[in-house]
RNA sequence: GAGUAGGGAGGUA
């Protein structure tokens, strides 16, 4: 039954979900560990709804969940954002007595703060016997993510005020709490904080930050910032195009997007539509057909209803209304 | 043998 786990776990890691399930079910015997490692597996892969159903058929087998597995089903509440169930688990971890251990709390502050509540959240915070960098860092990302930019912050003096010293993650979730402040000097500092710790050629770090002066405007310092990191994904790349997409700088759009290319970094789907919205800005409707085939042909993705709708609006923009019409027929959708 | 926190997301017709 050991290997068995360790072999789910691997397929798990490896992203083989279907391989995980099938030595799983192949065991002729599973344990709490066992049962714990799927559900892991189905949270890591965002398939919460499926996590939630496996503890249900876990329990009918006669064992009862520990701190492991009720951690993965809160981390799955969390995901599908189902503050009720998450509330069952609450519950469930209070009775069980778990509540005090770090990992445990840290991932009910997470998932309430991941749903929005909160005072809730805040509140489990302030009773932890002791926090770390988890707690705060989950904290000020769910003031972040709501729009409650000072809040977050302050939990950044709270932690220094404890001595528990920050790390990337941290300052990611910082940044993006900035981008709800509306000030840019906020961000300076962070930058300058960022800097200062080295954390400046980090990918989700500079994403955040190019995103964020993008957000101000500011074009010339996310490009600043971009050109400092030498390592470069997509989600890097797509923040700078939509920076400058959102200035009308239409050719640097299309000449970063070919730069992108050119690395050999592939595009995803998001970075599509801004680059329909750029052809759309300057009615250049043969490029926006030719990476519309690109998105299959080129790159294996399936158009979405918003890919359509993006190409479409082009087509009928620019009085190409025959083809509009075929497009429409052609979507797997129902028109919206 | 299993568990907790981070990045980009068009248009608004």
């Amino acid at each position: 039954i050991y290997v068995g786990s360790t072999l789910v776990d691997m397929y798990i890691k490896c992203g083989s979900l279907s391989k995980a399930q099938k030595v799983f079910h192949e065991l002729p015997n599973r344990d709490v560990v066992l049962w714990t490692t799927l559900i892991a597996g189905y949270v890591d892969h965002d398939r919460g709804e499926e996590a939630l159903q496996c503890v249900k058929q876990m329990k009918r087998d006669g064992f009862s969940p520990n701190a492991h597995t009720l951690v993965c089903s809160s981390k799955a509440c969390g995901t599908l954002k189902a503050i009720d169930r998450g509330q069952g688990i609450h519950t469930e971890i209070t009775l069980k007595g778990y509540e005090h251990e770090i990992m445990v709390g840290n991932s009910l502050i997470s998932m309430y703060a991941t749903c929005g509540l909160l005072e809730t959240a805040r509140l489990l915070l302030d009773r932890l016997p002791f926090r770390d960098v988890v707690s705060w860092t989950a904290m000020i990302d769910g003031y972040a993510e709501h729009g409650y930019g000072e809040e977050a912050l302050n939990c950044l003096k709270g932690m220094q005020h404890e001595s528990i010293s920050s790390n990337a993650l941290t300052y990611t979730c910082c940044v993006k709490a900035c981008c709800s402040i509306g000030t840019i000097e906020k961000g300076y500092e962070l930058h300058s904080a960022i800097v200062e710790r080295g954390f400046e050629s980090d990918l989700p770090i500079g994403s955040i930050l190019v995103s964020m002066y993008v957000k101000s405007g500011a074009l010339r310092e996310a490009q600043f910032v971009f050109d400092k990191l030498t390592i470069r994904d997509y989600v890097l790349w797509t923040a700078l195009i939509e920076g400058y997409s959102q200035v009308g700088e239409s050719e640097n759009v299309f000449s970063n997007f070919d730069k992108m290319l050119g690395e050999g970094i592939k595009p995803d789907l998001a970075s599509f539509l801004i680059i329909f919205n750029a052809c759309n800005h300057e009615g250049l409707v043969e490029k926006g057909l030719a990476y519309f085939e690109a998105i299959r042909r080129e790159y294996g993705l399936t158009p979405t209803l918003e890919h359509y709708t993006a190409i479409i609006d082009l087509l009928g923009r620019s009085g190409h209304l025959s083809k509009a019409i075929s497009m429409i027929r052609e979507m797997p959708w129902h028109p919206d």
